[in-house]
DNA sequence: TTTTTATCAATTATCGATAAACGATATCGC
DNA sequence: GCGATATCGTTTATCGATAATTGATAAAAA
């Protein structure tokens, strides 16, 4: 019963969060749901709480010195990017699929990417430069084996391209996947060819310059299925 | 100031909701906020709240005999769906592009739809029969103008392909899109020739029995685009 | 008059406490 | 002894109240 709450304190006090998403649609919600969210995130990704975990909402708000309510929010928040599953009264669970799920993401990040890309190679409203610019920020990163840097280019990379779509909703839903903090752990294992990651995205630049629009939503998609197949973080990684 | 509550206050007593979603990943939130979320959504959809008005939550609240908290908890699940906006701190208004932002989900079931059709139809998990038999439903609903009977078959069968992608992630999105509530509105629109919207399934259902996955998909997801066009509710429907 | 600053009212974010539901355990009758 | 039922503790869902932030207003200074 009594939890090791000393080591998640001193995570929490750790934890620095930047607002620094210059969103359209701002999506800095408050603070504490924030944050409290984005370390319960890192939790399950990273294999703290372990697959099929309860979640009790009191314990946690306790743990942070908080009251229920924000815990509860930013449970809800999890609960819709499929990470956590929460039965009526029943109680808040990590995903028991953990590692199946974390592994569906990609087939949604596909199909959300694969629209953006069809909607954004039409409009013809990507910004090939700072495509270009983030795939070099990439290539850069992955040279000096610096998996942080790399995933902060790529995600802002894939970004682009979602936004440039023009479709709020989209870029929502987009967002709500969580896909900054996925990537940072996705990367985190070992045996992935950096290089070949930043590579990779220099195809989805060609097509879509291309105008092509079949032709780069394709690759966009693809481009998400190549990930399906490598190792998920929990394996790899210890709490 | 002095907002008419009067017909709100009415229209909740009458508004009955069934918990009849037998739903794999259980959805079933706690009654009272999910009470919540169907009927601002209906009123948002329905245009009973304006285009960027304001959602004061202790007055809804108020009105609704409840506390904040689980209004809090409502309207998050609809700015997930991006019907509103909330900034932080400074309140929770009705999307401002309400009538384009109820375009942009087409693009976006599209993309969805199109890759839960795709995996489907790969792995052949597609009950064809009941999907025929929805068809047959929504036939029937055509002849009889009975707009929410199509509705409700029209979203059955679009479930059952989601469903049988077998990505739960996939489906938990889908079904947050509100899709149910959402058909329901669009279909109130006159104009609509309700026995071509329902054989336009039939193509789909042929695509996918072909076992071509690419042309299934997008069937699918063109089968969503032809929606675009169409007027919103909020033009046609008064308050 | 215009600009700056202080105060106010309204509303959100958060809290602490209560009520209600669920699962488990113990008890009773057979 | 075995199965049905009452009781209990734990946890969620909800409440009512407080703290803190924002935009607006009014007063003061230039």
């Amino acid at each position: 019963m009594t939890e090791d709450m000393s080591e998640l304190r001193s995570e929490r006090a750790a934890e620095a969060i930047d607002f620094s998403t210059g969103s359209d649609t701002d999506f800095v919600n408050s603070p504490l749901r924030q944050r409290l969210k984005d370390v319960l995130l890192r939790r399950i990704l990273g294999g703290a709480y372990k697959s099929g975990e309860r979640l009790i909402e009191l314990r946690i708000a306790e743990e942070f010195g908080t009251s229920q309510a924000p815990v509860r929010e930013a449970l809800r928040d999890l609960e819709a990017t499929g990470l956590v599953i929460s039965k009526p009264r029943r109680g808040t669970y990590v995903a028991k699929v953990l590692s199946e799920g974390l592994r569906e993401i990609y087939a949604v990040r596909g199909a959300l990417e694969e629209q953006a890309t069809r909607l954004a190679t039409v409009k013809q409203s990507c910004d090939l430069a700072t495509l270009e610019l983030e795939l070099q920020g990439m290539r850069v990163a992955a040279a000096a084996d610096d998996h942080a840097s790399l995933a902060e280019h790529s995600v802002k990379f894939h970004r682009i391209i979602v936004e440039a779509a023009g479709n709020r909703l989209l870029t929502n839903l987009w967002l709500s996947l969580n896909i900054e903090t996925r990537t940072t752990i996705t990367l985190l294992v070992d045996g992935i060819d950096l290089m070949e990651v930043a590579d990779s995205h220099r195809q989805i630049i060609d097509a879509i310059a291309s105008g092509d629009s079949e032709r780069a939503s394709r690759v966009a998609r693809e481009h998400q299925e190549n990930f399906e197949s490598l190792p998920t973080p929990n394996s790899n990684l210890r709490e």
